[in-house]
DNA sequence: AAATGACTTGACCATTCGGTACAGTCGCGA
DNA sequence: TCGCGACTGTACCGAATGGTCAAGTCATTT
């Protein structure tokens, strides 16, 4: 039997995409065992919290990636409008343009929510402060800049729940398309 | 031993709250017995295709109130401008103020899309059709009206999202406030 | 009053669940 | 070369899962 020495970060795509398909409680460890090449032995060697660990990192590291992709440079870029503008590149890359679900999303509408209630609330009001302040670099005014990002972020998720009914990842592309000219028009 | 004879009617609300709150998978007969109060010989007498029919019942439900509190007054009603505003009102009743969850949406998210893309589908579609219609009859060109009504949608569903993330119903009542000023300016 | 049939109960089934235990297998530092 | 510790597969656990079923209980019909 072959030994593969393997580490956390090698699973965690696997993983995150069996969580991002099946949900929280739809990803038995059976299912999780199979995509991820592992054992329930590896498992829960890695990640000794059982499936509620697993889901953890998998929030944490997709915070993680917003965080350094999206949010920092919101925050830091010189030129806010270039910061937004990336941030479009980043959604509709991470998205795979509206082929791929919110993990986060579909975990604050389903049961996993009050389990990962505060890495869920941190995603959003992070990532809406960050984009509520580079608004505010680029000329708006507080409270305009306020409703914006709310309206984005929200734009984005609805967009991603109708690509997915409607099984038309063009619902997505054209929310982004509609978002983008908005923010740039002073 | 009380004799309660129901029907599949009576336990609709409970069912449908169970599979709102806890998603398809985390929806477990047991808690369903709880909530309806109802073994589980009564609930396979009314579902006897169990748990896949006890949430497609819920799905039809649904449905069937937004056919005729939403989608028929889109299409018929003489003043499309009423239709519109008596949907918000509908919406905002539904969601509770933001306080519900939409349960199409989660299930569209989540594992369970597959098992009911049908029923997923034709509520958005049907939807999406209906606000086109009346936009369309309020004056609107058939493109704006396209693109308008799959927006509505959309931020009703990302608002949503946003609310239960945040634990905030305020993003869900500013979103459709924020609609319906949208819809009203010609 | 007997029969019917909708409704209910609770025991029961096989399967799967998340999780544990443990006997290994190997790479690597001493 | 030896032993430690990281890693892995598998057998196993009790509980819970979705689902079945026989044996009722009654209100209604006849």
């Amino acid at each position: 039997m072959p030994r593969v020495v393997s580490e956390r970060a090698d699973v965690m795509p696997a993983l995150t995409e069996v969580f991002r398909e099946h949900g929280f409680e739809g990803a038995s460890l059976a299912l999780i065992g199979q995509r991820t090449n592992l054992g329930k032995g590896s498992l829960y060697h890695f990640f000794p919290g059982g499936k509620e660990e697993m889901a953890s990192a998998v929030l944490g590291e997709i915070g993680a990636w917003f965080e350094t992709s999206v949010f920092k440079p919101l925050r830091d870029e010189n030129d806010p409008r270039r910061a937004i503008g990336r941030m479009f590149e980043a959604v509709d890359t991470y998205f795979r343009s509206g082929q791929r679900v919110c993990l986060v999303g579909a975990f604050a509408l389903g049961d996993a929510r009050d389990r990962f209630a505060a890495q869920i609330h941190a995603y959003f009001a992070v990532w809406n402060d960050a984009l509520r302040g580079a608004l505010v670099r680029a000329g708006r005014d507080e409270e305009t800049a306020r409703t914006l990002a709310e309206e984005v972020l929200a734009a984005i998720q609805g967009s991603l729940v109708l690509a997915r009914a409607l099984n038309d990842p063009g619902s997505f592309q054209r929310a982004l398309e509609r978002l983008k000219a908005r923010l740039e028009t002073a």
